[in-house]
RNA sequence: GGAGAGAUGGCCGAGCGGCUGAAGGCGACGGUUUGCUAAACCGUUGUACGGGGUAAACCCGUACCGAGGGUUCGAAUCCCUCUCUCUCCGCCA
């Protein structure tokens, strides 16, 4: 959420930054929204003051045995103004909030400009993608002619943009999420934690995937939302608290399954484990002050990058344009991995800084040691990496030409001795 | 699922209608004392919003004792609703 204090002392900036999104200006009618609101607040306040202090008086009187109708009357009369004053602000607190609550964030200066991901920017392209003597088969194909991935089987039981694996690939995606796991809690210092992964509208508002996009999340008949990313919990760990700026930054991995209704996807990679209800993911979250968050961000990019580097995995790494970022991003790398079927590098990170923008909705800050004030934290997240599109592009990478798979060197530890998987 | 208990500041814990933003203790911070450390003593020690101040400092006001409503001139204290936590029994991975 946007600081309102931000936008009243930089009005400019702020529609400037929106026109970056595509979007209009909006700081005067926030701004007129807020004269309003504080001018009521102020109103109700004021009379506040006076009762409290009418309040005392009485008592004083009272305790003395005194008469003090006269101005329990006139109390009385303020109460009414009192009351209507104090509903009225909060109206205007609840109107600004919730116009506030739909604004994406502003994206950062460096960030280059374009609507769609047309204009988005390759940083760099890293690794060379293998040169196969034959005809490359997509994933689905190999994963189904070796009889452990079963989409029928899946769609008996749940629908459509789900999958059944087995034996060596159930193994396979075990195998690949506790690899990354271990690498970024090892080398890289990350805490491991296990989130839940159903979680309340407080912790959505909080990250930003509420109130706009809850067509894309799954709800139970209870009221609780299942995560689409494990960004949810990481990140609404720290909300409502003041973080010691030494502490700082904090960083945490979690593997969970996530899962995402696609509503907007109809039709969009319908074949195979692309695009998926539920899928595996180990996501990175900082908390970081705002001086770190930048250097974070690009090192939670490396983090990221060297699961592919250890994989011996082809990837580019893309720098989002402005009309291309999620709702709460000021800042957004994605890495794309090279997928020898389709031809072309496909999105299997995406690591972003969101600034304050989260912690404001969350009410998470940090405070320097002996300091009085308070600031809002920076947030970060990036997957490292989507397990589900990992284990596609190993299938499809390390293919061979009778459909058997070799097992990446990083991993052979993690399967068990098994060096080819083959039907 | 049944029965009961509770939710107060960084923590522990008092308060049960006005003088309580909240006793007391612990912790933390600043200072005095001290050869050093420890101890002792003195002081400070919540958050948010609004207003003032060029800004920081600071000053004024308002709100907050789980959340929301109500009673009252006045609520941490009384009433209602909700949420969460704990204990015992049952069930269960």
């Amino acid at each position: 959420m946007h600081d309102i204090k931000f936008i009243r002392e930089n009005p400019e900036a702020f529609d400037a930054g929106l026109k970056r999104r595509g979007l209009e200006a909006l700081s005067p009618r926030l701004l007129a929204i807020d004269a309003e609101r504080r001018r009521l607040m102020s109103e109700s306040q004021e009379i506040q003051a006076r009762r409290n202090k009418a309040a005392k008086e009485i008592g004083a009187i009272k305790s003395k045995g005194g008469d003090a109708s006269a101005i329990m009357a006139q109390v009385a009369a303020d109460k009414d103004a009192e009351a209507q004053a104090d509903a009225s602000a909060k109206e205007k607190e609840a109107e600004l909030e919730s116009a506030l609550m739909t604004i994406p964030n502003l994206p950062a200066s460096d960030v280059p400009d374009g609507a769609d991901e047309s204009a988005n920017v390759e940083i760099r392209k890293v690794g060379t993608p293998p040169s196969l003597d034959f005809k490359p088969k997509a994933h689905d194909e190999l994963g189904v002619a070796l009889g452990l991935m079963d989409f029928d089987a899946a769609a008996k039981l749940s629908g459509a943009r789900f999958v059944v694996l087995k034996g060596a690939l159930a193994r396979l995606e075990r195998a690949l999420g506790a690899f990354m796991l271990n690498l970024h809690t090892r080398e890289f210092c990350y805490l491991e934690v296990s989130p839940p992964v159903l979680v309340k509208d407080t912790a959505l508002y909080g990250t930003g995937q509420l109130p706009k996009f809850g067509e894309d999340l799954f709800r139970t008949e209870q009221g609780h939302w299942m995560i689409p990313t494990a960004e949810v919990p990481l990140t609404n760990l720290v909300a409502g608290e003041i973080l010691d700026e030494d502490k700082l930054p904090i960083r945490m991995t979690a593997l969970t399954n996530c899962f995402r209704s696609e509503a907007g996807a109809a039709g969009k990679d319908t074949r195979g484990m692309i695009r998926q209800h539920q899928f595996q993911k180990v996501e990175l979250v900082s908390i970081t002050s705002p001086e770190q968050s930048e250097e974070e961000h690009q090192r939670m990019l490396t983090c990221a990058e060297e699961v592919l580097k250890r994989l011996g995995l082809a990837y580019r790494v893309v720098a989002l344009c402005s009309g291309d970022m999620g709702f709460s991003a000021r800042k957004t790398y994605d890495i794309e991995v090279w997928l020898p079927a389709q031809n072309a590098y496909r999105e299997i990170s995406s690591c972003s800084n969101c600034g304050d923008f989260q912690a404001l909705r969350m009410k998470a800050r940090c405070r320097k040691a002996g300091d009085k004030a308070t600031r809002p934290v920076h947030t970060l997240n990036g997957s490292g990496l989507a397990v589900g599109r990992t284990l596609v592009a190993v299938l499809e990478n390390y293919q061979q030409a009778d459909g058997s798979i070799r097992v990446p060197e990083a991993l052979k530890h993690y399967m068990g001795g098994i060096e080819v998987i083959q039907p």
